[in-house]
DNA sequence: CGGTCGGTTGAGCTAGATCAAATCCAGTGG
DNA sequence: CCACTGGATTTGATCTAGCTCAACCGACCG
């Protein structure tokens, strides 16, 4: 872990990163960084390596340029929870706290670039629009985290299934063949969504046997995207 | 529902709220509201009141005085995800986004005090502190949010139930046996966790056969921490 | 005193977990 | 180019934590 968070520009092309279209996610308003666009770096990371620790303290903010980070909580005993998966354009590490609560690592090859929080915090006491923008991106989290305590707390394992399908087909590009590339594995999946590996794959094969989707390891497109709808709110009984 | 968002503050005493002493967590940065105080109202409300609805525009922000308030989100079919339990001391209602994702209702009788969000935000806009201070408060429920994450994707009943009395004794004033009141019902607390009504009564019952708490209808007492602890915390097999 | 509404307890039932065994690739070395 | 290897994925068989359904209990209330 903790491999390469030396500034590495090159690298990007070197570890074959995936194109990194923007996310088709609405743009989070870009802030007006200016001055600090020139304290910042581009980092590059390989599969797994850790962007930052669980408790570690919090120095930086990252914007991902390409690739997928997950934030990850770990129980002593290996328990796993993945809080979200962040994609090309999202914001992540300004919780505003010291620490950081959830640790961050790299779900494929990442570029990303990096903000010191000190000069940032220094500009949001003076500039009321960097300290809205940081507002609002943290109150998006919040809400966003709140929709996911209804799935984790509520629904169905075929629910959850549905709604991840649903999420990712909103926030990632589109390829040529109206598929979205998944870069998670299925495991990262699986403890995003509160279930077990096996649960997974046995949901997405029955979403698949019904022709909702068409779906190879990594990649899927949805054929019935009302069929999919209505498996991710289903009305129970 | 929505029976009496009228400012009245006498009606505390009437309705028998019960004493406010202040939640004995780290009392949040008071905010150096000034101004704003003049724009506030108390209000007063029963039972089940709605403070405000699901989807409803924010207009307000709210910080409670006595009694206790849960956030809800409602599925079409009736399942319930009680997002937060909210005690004397805390705020509520500063989401920053336009609609509020999540009702507020009073869990019993509550006395609040309201403060308008139009002249806060343009306070805000002036005010460095307060800003900082919203900030703050969103990143704190940020982070309780993600700790419930873990709770609600990976423990088990009698784990979230251990949390759950652990988290209630360290925010509620202990009264004069060494014991808290628990405002909220049983069904409130399995909606908290994802549990149903019957599980979280096993699971008391359980822990109170061991000798672990003292509990009855509404009233907790931990006789062995160490052990709630170490429930709460369970490592697996 | 009967009724209602939380809470508690018992008896199955089932969605999803666990355990185990293929299968499928992607990457490696020959 | 092809066989080989190891991890990820898929599928099958079984088990169980927690859900559902149902009965009962006790406090409070008119």
């Amino acid at each position: 872990m903790q491999a390469s968070l030396q500034p590495t520009s090159e690298r990007a092309a070197q570890i074959g990163l995936p194109i990194p279209p923007a996310s088709s996610e609405a743009p989070t308003s870009q802030p007006p960084l200016g001055t600090l666009e020139d304290l910042a770096v581009t980092v590059s990371l390989c599969k797994d390596d850790e962007v930052y620790a669980q408790g570690g303290s919090a120095r930086y903010i990252y914007r991902i340029l390409g690739g997928c980070v997950r934030t990850v909580k770990l129980m002593e005993d290996g328990r796993r929870q993945v809080n979200e998966f962040l994609l090309p354009g999202d914001w992540f590490g300004f919780e505003a706290l010291a620490e950081h609560d959830f640790a961050a690592e790299a779900v494929g090859p990442v570029l990303l670039r990096r903000y010191p929080r000190r000069p940032l915090d220094t500009l949001a006491a003076r500039d009321p629009g960097i300290a809205r923008w940081l507002l609002e991106l943290t109150s998006q989290q919040l809400r966003s985290a709140r929709d996911r305590m209804v799935t984790l707390g509520r629904k169905t394992a075929s629910e959850r299934i549905a709604g991840f399908l649903l999420e990712m087909t909103r926030r990632m590009p589109r390829d040529s063949n109206g598929g979205v590339g998944l870069p998670m594995s299925r495991g990262d999946i699986a403890d995003h969504l509160g279930l077990t590996i096996e649960t997974v794959c046995r949901c997405l094969a029955q979403i698949r046997r019904e022709g909702t989707i068409v779906l190879t390891r990594a990649n899927l497109a949805v054929r019935n995207p009302a069929a999919l709808r209505a498996l991710a709110s289903a009305t129970r009984h």
